[in-house]
DNA sequence: TATATGTTTCAGTAAATACTGAAAGTTCCG
DNA sequence: CGGAACTTTCAGTATTTACTGAAACATATA
């Protein structure tokens, strides 16, 4: 019963778990972020069955985390022919992945709080003097700053990798 | 009893326990958000007596997550002369803001996740075939993309917003 | 020094979140 | 149809995280 573990698979695990950990200070739950973790870093896809045995979490546990990254965009479902067992498989390009991961924030987490500012905003349009004034310029100043980084934000994304770089190193320069 | 809230009040109200509700998709938790919009749109500083008062909490909870926001350099301590109590003031300029939780977030969340990018990548750099060479590969492509990520924000961040603005508007074209 | 005023800590508890495992559901195939 | 192979759901439970309230601590002032 020795387990003889080739030695790049000694790291793998260390950035498994820790990455896991790093996930739940952004808000990721642990175990999506190590099945995340995982599948980055498979040389192939992985079954429901193998990501239960490598992280010895239950099924449902395997089950529900596969489906939300699924419903992230960052592993997408493989089925082989002659298998019914469907496998997952993670993006790897770094910067694809960049862009995904930056959609779906601005989508769950920017875009509610633009609306919030602006709602705020709106129920105090009328507000001309002393602290209701200020509170109405506080929320229009968060909207504007959060809808002009979306801008920036599409801008960037909607851009080739080459050209991010190009762009992003002749502000460095 | 009746409480006569000022109209703009009401839509603050909101807003501190609608922004709550958005921290704790950022992996903030509740309070610690809410105490934060309440500040930052407070006419006066405040101090925790009057957070507990406003948002029902415990002075245990009032005190823990001020000293939080402390440490996040998003709130201030004021003393008023002849006053024993500590009082506190939230940074209201947007631009601040983002440098602050920018700098905050690289400090607590990138840079570890680097370092250990680093660790897993020295661990398999002899690894020059197969599965541990693409392992290798992927530790070092997540590396070189959050520094270099890291560079370019601490050029953003470097900026006055004037000329951060100037150089996005560029972008946009 | 005694007291008043405020701050900090923390053991106990409450609430939120994540996980398990088994049952129910689905699909394919003989 | 009947059952094998796989996926999905979910009630119950475990774990983690947040909160309370009271006691301990600190400091200024009479």
């Amino acid at each position: 019963m020795s387990d003889e573990l080739p030695p790049w698979e000694k790291a793998r695990e260390e950035f498994v778990a820790q990455w896991g950990s790093l996930g739940t200070q952004w808000g990721i739950n642990r175990t999506m972020a190590q099945i995340h973790a995982l599948l980055m870093t498979a040389p192939e896809p992985m079954c429901t069955d193998e990501v239960m045995d490598k992280l010895q979490i239950s099924r449902g546990n395997a089950h529900t985390n596969l489906k939300d990254l699924v419903g992230w965009n960052l592993i997408r479902i493989i089925t082989k022919k002659g298998d019914r067992k469907e496998y997952f498989e993670a993006e790897k390009d770094v910067w694809k992945i960049f862009i995904t991961i930056s959609k779906e924030r601005k989508r769950r987490e920017i875009e509610p709080a633009i609306r919030l500012l602006r709602e705020c905003a709106a129920q105090t349009k009328d507000e001309t003097t002393g602290p209701g004034r200020d509170f109405h310029q506080q929320m229009k100043d968060l909207d504007e700053f959060l809808s002009f980084g979306v801008k920036v934000g599409d801008t960037v994304i909607s851009m080739k990798h080459a050209s991010a770089l190009q762009w992003a190193m002749r502000l460095l320069g």
